[in-house]
DNA sequence: GTCTATATTCCGATAGAC
DNA sequence: GTCTATCGGAATATAGAC
């Protein structure tokens, strides 16, 4: 691993521990042993380390998909839980939630590209919904780009929401998510 | 309004705009027309605010509450609905989402508050979607708490990730839990 | 690539006069 | 209640030596 990848990596996870105007570049000179002029020499700006620890959830994205193309629906769905269930079990929150929250800060350049990593993140999901109701393994009514906006919707928000309330909110949710999805209207 | 109130309702905006650590007393004392010296007069310290605006959204909610008492499952749930078009309608987020990704930043006074606001939605809301069961107005499976975790989240989650695809992805959503809620299985 | 040193700006907070 | 003045600290960012 780059050093580059390594403050990426750490920026990462204290945007979604802290918020991005909660972590500095005090912080990851400390942990990776260096000094934060040095960590400015890595990324100029704030705003270029921010775009690139965007672009790094888009390419980890990226290899999701392709590792699942071919693969059931169910398979999908699952690959797309294990996302949220890394991030509930660090006790962080997803990227897109906690960016989107503070999106009138950010820098128009990184707000581009996570309008880039929403679409991916709702084209992906929409396609296996719907490839599941196809093969008659997803059961809802509606677009299925609708229906992965509900679902996307409630994995970003209960790894917020369970901060505050149980962590096992998170195992509720997943399993009302998947009941919802798999039961046949009797 | 008491000046105390104007700025706390100030700060509510900013903090859901903007995010916690992302506003300062000096944009609060410019709009109030006073300096930051005097804002540190009626609230000592940040997070002496920061629980004042969480302890006004708990009123707004027992006030939601009282005022929806003894009228239908169908009313409460467009009193919660109207929560969030108001806020979606700002383009801001929902202060406990907003305050979720601050959370570890958050002094433990705000945090504990915070925590308050969460179980009081959780338990309203579980409590009127129970009632909408019982009188075989709302159809769903599982425990109503369950039921008002995935609703809460929806919400919580779209009036966030719309600022990034689309504002009428709220009324999708909207609508989606409406019909999922009233639609009777067949 | 990393360092020291520094420039700038901003922020939360307090003291003390009015 | 509000002001001026100021403290102390933290943050992003840059210059220039090594």
């Amino acid at each position: 691993m780059t050093k580059q990848e390594e403050i990426i990596g750490l920026a990462d996870t204290l945007i979604r521990r802290k918020g991005y105007n909660a972590f500095s570049f005090y912080e990851i000179a400390e942990e990776v042993g260096i000094k934060t002029a040095s960590v400015h020499y890595h990324f100029r700006t704030k705003s270029d380390l921010g775009v690139a620890v965007v672009e790094r959830h888009i390419n980890h994205f990226h290899s999701l998909i392709e590792r699942l193309t071919g693969k059931s629906p169910m398979e999908k769905l699952n690959g797309f839980f294990s996302i949220y269930t890394d991030i509930q079990q660090e006790n962080n929150v997803c990227l897109v939630g906690s960016m989107a929250t503070d999106y009138y800060t950010l820098d128009v350049n990184v707000q581009q590209k996570l309008k880039e990593l929403s679409a991916l993140m709702l084209d992906w999901v929409g396609g296996f919904l719907e490839e599941g109701r196809n093969e008659h393994i997803f059961h809802f009514e509606g677009l299925s780009r609708s229906k992965a906006l509900m679902i996307i919707s409630n994995m970003l928000a209960i790894v917020q929401l369970s901060r505050l309330t149980s962590a096992s909110d998170f195992e509720i949710i997943k399993t009302s998510i998947l009941n919802e999805l798999t039961n046949e209207p009797s």
